[in-house]
DNA sequence: ATATATTTTTAGACTTGTCTAAATTTAAAA
DNA sequence: TTTTAAATTTAGACAAGTCTAAAAATATAT
């Protein structure tokens, strides 16, 4: 069994992996788990000692196999505790994250398997992100983001990027959710932002902060 | 806010001071958590100077008022939880305790106030255990144990003394669970063991070491 | 290519929670 | 009331996880 320490940095580095280059750099790692740079190091002597990442001196880390199915597990825990929270509980999709960042430690396979059967096994989270399946697959998904899609196209909403309470209240505010149908009427070269409508026929100017934070699909 | 190791000891604590005497003593906590007595005595002199318990070298400890209702929180979380795996996620009565010991720790009081209003309310726990309320009280109960009991008087089942798995399992065999109803038919001196009827009309012969860890109730 | 800045690692320290072994106190027995 | 046994505390150690400050390596800029 490993340490909700050790748990936390295997699935921040997966993150990084995702998003970022290939070779993740401690001081990444650090933002992330809002820890010093000194202390990652020491974490990832322990977690090579271990077999869980490959790490060379002032190289960075990957996961190895093994460190990347645990952590896809924490996060296969984390986002089916938050639909739990969001479709049992009625939280609101910006209030899930911390408590599923506890709820995602704890050590139940049974728990797992009962809690997924009990919410009619969800491929997706509240924020549109993939819920990855028992045997460690991370589902695909082709979405690009909104600031990346063309106009007079009709997408919908499938996912958002940036999971902050500020960006989550700013769509709830305009009536953005998942799924939500959305059309780019404009953009505009000088700050990247756009004019797009929604289903109901509304027109919003959203910023690129907002349009590079939220990704969307073919209707 | 407290540690999983403060809070679990603070539980056995409150804990040991309803079913034995009046100050707990180090050797019984250790026993109870699977630890040292010297790692006890370190924790009491933790928990004493953050005014959570009395302790007085020699004498062992009581709790403080601050304390009781730190215990009482953790011994009404672990209450919730379990209700919420066996109503919720049909799980076993005897195999809630470990996931319940974890998920006790969890930290957010909306998550528990969310929990108990989707649980509807719950005063009981699979084991027939009051979940104590939110503001820290414990309802009272005026059960009694069955080897106690008198003949010839129906009786209900109300609680469970001992969680192990074996008594539970044992219970399970013979179709006893909370809220069955109970009437000893003979009580035997030579090794205090009794037979019981069951309201499906079947006879059983108890042991003390059964009668002695099931409360019932006038029915 | 050399100097400067940034990143990363080391060295040494601290906290929490635990342990073993030895000393001390309290309780029980002779 | 001694003596013996049991319970409790102290002393000293260790692992996990973190930190600060300083050294070493790498990247960037002139
Ligand atoms: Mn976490
Ligand atoms: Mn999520
Ligand atoms: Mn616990
Ligand atoms: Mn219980």
């Amino acid at each position: 069994m490993f340490s909700h320490s050790e748990e936390n940095y295997l699935k921040v580095i997966h993150n990084l992996e995702l998003t970022n280059s290939k070779n993740v750099s401690t001081t990444l790692i650090a933002n992330e788990l809002q820890t010093k740079a000194s202390s990652v190091t020491d974490m990832l002597k322990k977690l090579a000692d271990k077999k869980l990442v490959n790490y060379e001196k002032y190289k960075g880390v990957t996961l190895t196999k093994q460190g990347e199915i645990i952590a896809l597990n924490v996060v296969r825990k984390h986002r089916l505790w938050e639909v739990f929270l969001v479709d049992k509980l009625n939280f609101n999709w910006d209030e899930v994250h911390e408590v599923a960042e506890q709820l995602e430690h704890i050590k139940s396979d049974q728990l797992i398997d009962r809690l997924d059967a009990f919410l009619n096994y969800p491929t997706k989270d509240p924020h549109g992100d993939p819920i990855p399946t028992k045997n460690g697959k991370m589902p695909l998904d082709n979405s690009i983001l909104l600031s990346d899609a063309h106009a007079d196209i009709v997408y919908e909403v499938s996912c958002v990027k940036d999971n902050s309470k500020s960006l989550l209240q700013f769509l709830d505010k305009h009536a953005i959710t998942i799924n939500s149908e959305i059309t780019i009427v404009d953009k505009f070269d000088f700050d990247d932002s756009m004019t797009v409508k929604l289903s109901n026929g509304i027109l919003l100017t959203l910023s690129n902060k907002v349009s590079a934070n939220v990704f969307v699909n073919l209707k």
